[in-house]
This record gives structure tokens, sequence and C-alpha cells, in this order.
DNA sequence: ATGAAGATTGCCT
DNA sequence: GGCAATCTTCATG
């Protein structure tokens, strides 16, 4: 069952931890690959200093301000690709929440292939289920998006790029935990980063990156 | 026109 | 733990 619009029409940071355990799937002629959602980070918009929509309306973010339900895809660091889910249509809100993380529930085989692409493949130790899309440029090298799918609707059936409902697990759910976000002085007091408690697919720690800045990481 | 930083990752020592 | 890869965006001259 897809995801009903409605369902984004919120704040980002209401939305944020409403996705994990949903399913962001991805249909190509290779295949189907699917993951279900374990880490996610919400941007405020315009309010917020650390999103993309901070400074206005550009070529880049356009997606950020059009209506809720579909995805903004950007590419980063001159290689990676990562997605949003934009929230809240209304003009100049411009929020989204960003996939940083899942498991991969079908189409692994595929999914690893697309993620062994590179100059050595032989030799190269072969990638555990758990970091196929243990990151949000992992995730979508699993899933193959890249800028032709910015814009794309999530909430339609037609659609490529769509977003289930999970299977609901309530035991699931009742580990969900949020950490504030790094680097952003602005509303410090909300819980901007919401993961799945141990889960081993939520993206790793890495204390010299920027982004985590050595505080409020997941385990 | 030019330069610096970036919602990252993988390989190096 | 450190840094290169690689390119878009934004700020400055």
């Amino acid at each position: 069952m897809l995801i009903p619009r409605d369902f984004f029409a919120r704040p980002s940071v209401e939305v944020a931890p409403d996705l994990l355990g949903c399913v962001l799937e991805h249909e190509t002629a290779d295949g189907l690959v699917a993951v279900e959602l374990t880490e996610v980070e919400a941007y405020a918009g315009r309010s917020d200093p650390a999103s993309h929509a901070y400074r206005g309306k550009t070529r880049r973010n356009a997606v950020m301000f059009g209506p809720p339900g579909h995805a903004y895809v950007y590419f980063t660091y001159g290689m990676h690709f990562c997605v949003n889910m934009v929230c809240l249509g209304e003009q100049g809100s411009a929020s989204a929440v960003l996939l940083r993380a899942g498991a991969i529930i079908a189409g692994e085989d595929l999914a690893r292939a697309r993620r062994t692409r590179g100059p050595v493949s032989e030799g190269r130790a072969r990638i555990s289920s758990r970091d196929l899309a243990r990151g949000p440029a992992r995730l979508c090298q699993a899933l193959d998006i890249d800028r032709s799918l910015d814009g794309a609707d999530v909430c339609v059936a037609s659609s490529p790029l769509r977003v289930r409902a999970g299977a609901g697990n309530p035991a699931r759910s009742a580990k969900i935990v949020s950490g504030p976000r790094v680097g952003v002085s602005s509303a410090a007091e909300i819980p901007w980063r919401f993961w799945y408690d141990g889960d081993p697919t939520v993206s790793l720690y890495r204390p010299g990156a920027r982004g985590y800045g050595g505080r409020a990481a997941p385990p």
C-alpha cells in the first residue's frame, strides 16, 4: 500500500520518525530493489541554516519548494547522490527528510551488483547485507537513484520510485531513538535525527567526519 | 572568473 | 586516523 500524500504534508520533523520502517522501492529494467528505512534526518527548510533551502530557491533545490510526496535528489562531493522526501507543500517552507540508511528487503543481489561496481572487483570482499544501504549515498547507489529521479512522485503506483507502508512491527517502532543534529545552532533542542536503536544498518559513527562532529551519533 | 566548502565514501598508512 | 575523488553551488572580485 502506497503512502498517501497527506502523510508528507506535515513538518519534516513529524514525518521523519514515521518514515522509519516504511519501504522505499525503485523499479528499473534490471529489477526491483526495496529498503526498509532505518535512519532518517529532518531538515526544516527556510528556517534551518543547514538546509539546502535556507537561502531560498535555486535550480538544485527547486523540488523542495514544490508539493510534498516528491523525491529531492542532489549530487554532492562530485560523486554521490542523496535522496530526500519533500514535506509540507506550503510556499516557502521547503522542508524535507533525508533518507540516511535502510535494510534491503528485496533485490539484494541487484543492489550488491550496483554497489560492487568499481575499478577493482576481483579480490574485493563481498559487501555484507547490512552495508548495502548503510549511509545516504550508499542507499542511492543500491537503488540506482540519480538526478533523473529528482522530482519523482513517490505517492503514485505509476512512478518507478515509490514509498510503501512498512510491515508495522510495533516492537521495532518502540526502539526509535533520536538525537540533536550537529553543527546547527538554531533549534538545537529539536531532535533532528531518528534511527532504530541498535539496528545494524544504521550508518556508522565517524569521529573524524564532518556532520557528526563527534557528538550525538548513533552507536 | 575564480575559489572554497559540501546532508560522503573508500582506500591509504 | 587521514585524505583523495570530483563537481555543483554559492560568495567574492
